[in-house]
DNA sequence: AAAGAGTCCAACCGCGACCAG
DNA sequence: CCTGGTCGCGGTTGGACTCTT
């Protein structure tokens, strides 16, 4: 017993030397550089092997994160356009925090980014809505481990989990969801997809 | 001009899923 | 089947910047 919490505290106090070995905080141009090279060469995989190859003292999951959200090419940065916020929200409205998903259906546009444009614009303007009309409906609170909900949900959506809700539960017998957010094989935003999508959101909302 | 409050966003953290051995 | 390594996700934080008083 003694010895395996003795374990624990040798194994937590190797991660915690390693951390502080590790460089944190903000990346600097050479970092990038050094990154983006090395990712020209192998590919954006095996993030641990890039972080060592490139010579950061950053782990493979912050290197990742640099490309994804700033490096990568075809990265869209300035204000998000009326026509984008629109659809942020709707498919919030549909996926709930779900924000790679709806990353997905934003070219150029970085789940971090629509993340925090949520919790300091979309977020606000919504709750404002509600406090002038009527319902209140919580978000669900981790919306997260979203694979578990998600297996969940085939057999019973109700629990209001994975928020979405709003009136729009009525679609789920005829409309599959993550069918339909399965972006895998499909090139993003086209605007046959938004006007698809946003003919079917507004049917939906009528009928509720 | 300065200082306190508010906002924004890059980066970190913790967790669960996935996968190879 | 189990385990350890890796990846990807959403939540949270810290600090730089801007606004207000």
């Amino acid at each position: 017993m003694a010895e395996e919490s003795i374990k624990i505290d040798r194994k937590k106090d190797d991660k915690s030397v390693k951390k502080e070995m590790m460089n944190r905080g903000a990346w600097t141009a050479e970092e990038d550089r050094k990154l983006a090279e090395v990712i020209e060469i192998h590919g954006p995989k095996r993030w641990k092997k890039i972080a060592t190859k490139a010579g950061l003292d950053r782990c493979g999951k912050s290197c990742r994160l640099r490309w994804m959200n700033y490096l990568r090419p075809n990265i869209k940065r300035g204000n998000i356009t009326d026509q984008e916020e629109d659809l942020i929200l709707r498919l919030h409205k549909l996926l709930g925090n779900r924000w790679s998903l709806i990353a997905g259906r934003l070219p150029g546009r970085t789940d971090n980014e629509i993340k925090n444009y949520w919790n300091s614009h979309l977020s606000k303007k919504i709750s404002q809505v509600e406090k002038h009309g009527e319902g209140s409906r919580r978000e669900g609170s981790r919306s997260k481990r979203r694979r578990v909900v998600e297996k969940a949900s085939t057999s019973e959506e109700g629990e209001g989990e994975d928020t979405k809700s709003n009136g729009c539960e009525d679609l789920k017998d005829e409309f599959d969801r993550d069918d339909f957010f399965d972006f895998s094989n499909e090139s993003p935003l086209t605007l046959e997809w938004v006007s698809k999508f946003l003919e079917l959101d507004n049917n939906l909302c009528e009928l509720s």
